[in-house]
DNA sequence: ATAACCCCCAAGCAATACTTATGGCATGGA
DNA sequence: TCCATGCCATAAGTATTGCTTGGGGGTTAT
């Protein structure tokens, strides 16, 4: 059954005559006449009875205008369930990120989303780099946010594109009470090799592999008493003097232990934040929005556009 | 939307792959290819992640597949449909017929067509000629079963077709009492002028022109004392010896008052019955076996053949 | 009677659909 | 590691399909 046919028939039938569809599909008569033959040819049987004033349906045809009528709803059906999405009436994106991207960043860019969108479905999944990428790849994730500490270079997947999203800076964090707390004013950096006796705090895996590389630049190794890749455990244990460590802006945008003073430093490199997404990301309007408000909640725009 | 292509789609979504829905379908990959490419244009949004091993659906990929599942269930809904009316399983078949021929022969015909195809629905309508051809011609009925006296001939309307049916022959309708009754061996034809002093009964406005043309043929000019289309009537006027008629043999197949006697006379001419449909039925089965059936009724097949 | 409205058929041209040919990329086994 | 195999894409050529043009027949209304 030939389903273009079977929609010109029920342009015939509606209009009534043969040149009455003609009319309303912008073709000449013979065009739709000749449709209507090799459907009825296929079908064995006569769809229509052709009198001088029009046509008139014959009981197969009758049969069939059901169905051509039931398709044709389902069509419009379609188109518009397509225009929601492309609209973003509707639209899932679904997002895995890393824990303190989870808490300060992805927050702030779903917010700016349902303000845009407000019909959008946006769902979070907390994962780290490693994890987030295998999500994407498997097709249970649309986004993944990740990042890289400086030097290591990310392992690509076929098909996936990474684009960076932006810097985020690794921050010193004391106990309040510790002598380089207050030492110098603010902004000035501190510098590390004064702080190669100090019991340190790893964080995770990579977290830690950046610690040693930075302490190794500054020319000590670190005495790695505790380690968690979690920054409020992170941010207790110096409050309470155990010890002090790294951690990027992003974990301290999103909490703040006020036990703990935050100094830049030399040789402290940013990390960087990467979204990966499929390469078919910009023809899929739900990605494609989700992507463009995490680069505005990172970079916002400029004063003076709304 | 074009549905075609949604259906090819349907077809990569199932098989999971461009080149698998290529080999279900018979062509080759790039045809595939190049169908979705275009309906992803028309939509204006990915519909599917094109990965290593197959495809994965996107969000309005998954959206549009379960439209495309549903027209394509309709389709096949569609072809059963019809398959049914084109096998007989089902059918309907609307016959309008004048009196004596829905007594006697309409009925055989529906019988026969029942056993032959047991899912049909035959509808008779009673009606004489002239309503019958209205009927046929605004498409309230199907079939139409009318006859003509001779020397008269059949108005015709555009698009309708009449077939000879049959002749039915004319009969002679005498009291049993009557003079003539037994007379002569019952297969010798009376002679109607022996008749002309009579008193006589019409039927409907056809048949008493046609009793008053067979009378001028034999000579005389009937006295018509009684008129009725109802051959039931007739019979049981002429039973009482209130006067004698004519009537076809369909009528004395129908119904045959103990009180009357049928002869043959000289001059009678038969009707001659016709069936009458569109110029498409022969592509409408339902109404092609009636046709059919109608015919097996009349002349029925050679001994031998079932 | 002529115009207007149906419908059909046949032939020609233009758009579409499919094939062939080729290349890139990812995976899995010798 | 390299090659074989699977997936996909693109470009160009051909073959089919689909629509138009230009006939003609029929019925109905002005």
């Amino acid at each position: 059954m030939d389903a273009h046919r079977l929609l010109i028939f029920r342009q015939i039938a509606h209009s009534g005559s043969i040149a009455g569809a003609a009319r309303s599909l912008g073709w000449t008569q013979p065009a739709v006449s000749q449709h209507l033959r090799h459907l009825e040819r296929q079908v064995g049987m006569a769809l229509v009875l052709r009198r001088p004033r029009g046509i008139q349906l014959t009981e197969a045809g009758t049969v069939l205008l059901r169905h051509a009528d039931a398709i044709a709803t389902r069509l419009h059906a379609a188109d518009d369930d397509l225009d929601a999405l492309a609209q973003l009436r509707e639209g899932t994106v679904r997002l895995a990120a890393f824990p303190s991207a989870s808490a300060a960043l992805v927050p702030a860019a779903m917010s700016l989303l349902a303000q845009r969108h407000p019909g959008m479905d946006v769902r979070l999944r907390e994962a780290e780099p490693p994890e987030a990428l295998d999500l994407l790849a498997t097709g249970e994730v649309d986004l993944a946010l990740t990042f890289t500490h400086a030097g290591e270079h990310p392992a690509d997947h076929p098909g996936l594109v990474r684009v960076v999203l932006g810097e985020d800076p690794v921050r010193l964090v004391l106990p309040r009470s510790h002598p380089h707390a207050h030492a110098a004013p603010p902004d000035q950096p501190v510098n590390l090799r004064l702080l190669s006796e100090e019991r340190w705090i790893g964080g995770c895996e990579r977290c830690t592999a950046n610690l040693l590389q930075t302490c190794q630049d500054a020319g000590f190794v670190p005495d790695i008493r505790h380690s968690t890749d979690d920054y409020v455990v992170t941010q207790a244990l110096i409050a309470r003097g155990l010890g002090i460590g790294l951690l990027p802006q992003l974990a301290l945008d999103a909490f703040r232990n006020p036990g703990v003073t935050v100094r830049v430093a030399a040789k402290l490199r940013p990390r960087t934040v990467h979204l990966i997404h499929h390469r078919e990301a910009d023809h899929i309007p739900a990605v494609r929005s989700a992507v463009r408000a995490l680069h505005d909640t990172v970079s916002p725009l400029p004063p003076g556009s709304s």
